[in-house]
DNA sequence: ACTTTAAATATCCAACTAGCTATATAGCCA
DNA sequence: TGGCTATATAGCTAGTTGGATATTTAAAGT
């Protein structure tokens, strides 16, 4: 299981992040995904390799070709990440919202 | 507006990630934000700079100290684009769905 | 005014990153 | 077998990152 770290550091990067947004529309093999872009082969298998490393790509053997497709079980744990995230400030606001009702009804008493 | 660049890229540290998850509990200043880790403070100043440049972390100014809270709003984009991320996988996934039950309905046919 | 405290800035360093070109591996086809 | 194609690997470089310590800035307290 890749860490968060490994998660959104891959990410972070827009090619990395356009390579994505083309496996969510399906597989595709290194060459092709490497078309779009003015970068080298070596490049985008290097982009390829740190996106597996982080869980978010699997690649499976056809003849020569590497085919790579979308693997959505990392974006789960981002997602999850951020909901927890929200969650506890949603949470803190609440009490604070509680803590301020509070005051307001002392200061109404003190009225 | 910060990028996503910089906002995947303020995430993938965990230190990065613990400070957020103690400021989504309220607002703190940089010598708490310090405490919990053996770190030094300029390494935290750092850290907050890196999450303020990504839109993730504000700071107001109260005397020598620089209290920083937690700014959802970089947050928000980074679940648009998991979310957009979403829904192309999942129209693709029904586009499939689709042809695959056209194919089953010619076989149908055929028998 | 002097001291203490909070934070920022400067400088350095080791480790990592993203790109390149060149080369190697390995499967396919004739 | 020999040559073509798809991909991976090696080795290089420039730029970035995360840490440290030392120093500076600036406000507060006495």
């Amino acid at each position: 299981m890749p860490s968060l770290d490994l998660t959104f550091s891959a990410l972070s990067d827009p090619t990395r992040r356009a390579i994505l947004a083309r496996l969510a529309l399906g597989e595709a093999t290194v060459l092709e995904l490497a078309a779009p872009f003015s970068l080298s082969q070596p490049a985008i298998s290097k982009h390829l390799k740190v996106l597996e490393g982080a869980g978010l790509v699997s690649r499976r053997i056809d003849g020569t070709r590497r085919p790579c497709r979308l693997e959505p079980g990392a974006l789960d744990r981002v997602d999850q990440w951020l909901a927890e995230l929200r969650r506890v400030l949603e949470t803190n606001y609440n009490r604070l919202d509680g803590l301020l009702a509070e005051l307001y009804a002392q200061e109404g008493d003190a009225q």
